[in-house]
DNA sequence: CTACATCCTCTAGCGACTAGAGGTTCAAGA
DNA sequence: TCTTGAACCTCTAGTCGCTAGAGGATGTAG
């Protein structure tokens, strides 16, 4: 049996966030000592890794939910979970597609200044006329 | 002069978002009518067009704010404006790093996906097992 | 003069945590 | 057995950058 300590250490969880967890129903409630504190098994901890590990692969809370209930029934149809991961897919390209049109931007803004004082600055100046831009490039992250 | 909702429209920022921009002082606050009503003149158009695309630019609130001080005085250094926006570049740069290598994840658990019943799923194999990955693919955006 | 679109302020909510206050429990060492 | 102190508990509030809604005032066109 695990303390919260313990088990924030086996998995980079934070404790307050293990306990965040369990309050939106991402873990179940564990077992308690006689004063009230957390024991965890093995089983938690399973189910935590599982769940910090598709957060650091940028799975939302709510597809994690999604995730977890069918991890939860072996009998189920593969191609439910392969669907959350390829919406993920998804949503990690138009991400990059994002990134990289501003990167454009920003590098050629950057190219194109010479020094000098902030009246001359090129990127100033491509702030101020978006029509200077090669691309649209909007920042909307969907989640995160 | 302008309304809120005519500003708005010649952004494209919500009118609460205006207004917000006000609050936490990244606009200057607007001549009012006698009723109350917001009224704005093309000073405050052009600077809420260069907050805008700052914004849709992935730069924070906070190095806006450095930048509008910037571009504020004429006769200022060129190289302060620079390095704002090279520490922004630096930083997309990171994210699409990072996010190159969570689609790599997702790519290949997907592709080794063969089908079935959950309890064969490669993603959901991978999810459980983090050794199975190639890479440290942590989402983990520094602002925003 | 009336209708009604637009405006006002204020508060609360989003996602996914994080931080802190103020108090309790557990386990190791004396 | 007792004491110490690290780790635990709950609860509230804060983070960022907005967004939504309530409930009421204003402005303008017909």
């Amino acid at each position: 049996m695990l303390t919260i300590g313990a088990l924030s250490r086996k998995t980079g969880a934070k404790v307050p966030t293990i306990r965040y967890y369990e309050q939106i129903g991402l873990l179940p409630e564990p077992a308690r000592t006689e004063g009230g504190q957390r024991r965890y098994a093995q089983s938690d901890l399973d189910r935590l890794s599982f769940v910090r590990h598709a957060r650091q692969l940028g799975f939302s809370i709510d597809a994690i939910r999604e995730l977890v209930g069918l991890a939860d029934k072996p009998e189920g149809d593969c191609n439910d979970v392969d669907s959350i991961a390829r919406r993920q897919l998804r949503q990690v390209e138009q991400r990059i597609a994002c990134l990289e049109a501003l990167r454009g931007e920003l590098q050629r803004m950057l190219r194109d200044c010479t020094g000098g004082k902030t009246s001359d600055c090129r990127v100033l100046e491509v702030l101020r006329d978006h029509s200077e831009c090669l691309s649209d490039h909007v920042v909307d992250w969907p989640d995160r």
